[in-house]
DNA sequence: ACAACATCTGAAGACATGTTCAGATGATAG
DNA sequence: CTATCATCTGAACATGTCTTCAGATGTTGT
């Protein structure tokens, strides 16, 4: 029994997968990361109308996107372009697609 | 603008993604997940030990990846034998790992 | 300078989630 | 049969999360 124990992650590293779940674990944020694989490169404005959401929740979500060094911005004038900052990411979505379309139902 | 928006996967798709990712974003459930990875089939107090968690919440736990059959029960006894059912989630926190190291920090 | 604009922010409320407790269920041993 | 055990369950409470609103910031054009 402690052999098993002793082989997993620490607490800590735990905690931090969990945040990056957690990142995932919104359907609006989702919108924006599919959005923002297709698009490459988006403004809040655009980013808004693909996920079909409010301008403010918009930029809440990618706040907290951006704070995870998930998405990074570039700015330019008004405007704030976003793209991602890693290809995890896509390798996290297509993953768990997979996963909905095999695993069950 | 619409050439984006029709490319990305649909309202239900990306809800039940964030579903997928939802189970994932608690440490405790993903401890509970890497003793699986390690021990293959291990019943609940194994489990609660391993994770260092109550067994009451252990078994809450449990119950909501057997939901979401993302991991199975076996019935011996009074005992209840865990284990995953595919080889997705290996996958999942094999590359969401993979991301904390290189990401960022 | 002013108005319109894109984006960001803080606070408030509604809602979901995780943990704990107390007790229920079903199985084994004496 | 009764006691003990492993597991499950429902309810209550505390915490965390998302959305919305109102307003702040900084930018562009006139």
């Amino acid at each position: 029994m402690t052999a098993v124990s002793a082989a997993l992650p620490d607490h800590d590293t735990t905690v931090d997968l969990a945040d990056v779940f957690g990142l995932l674990a919104d359907a609006n944020r989702l919108r924006l990361l599919f959005a923002l694989l297709e698009g490459g490169e988006l403004c809040v404005c655009d980013l808004a109308a693909s996920a079909e959401m409010g301008e403010s929740a918009t930029s809440h979500a990618l706040r907290l996107l951006r704070t995870a060094r998930v998405v990074k911005a570039r700015r330019s004038g008004r405007m704030a372009y976003y793209s991602l900052t890693d290809g995890h990411v896509r390798l996290l979505l297509d993953v768990a697609l997979e996963h909905l379309r095999h695993g069950d139902q």
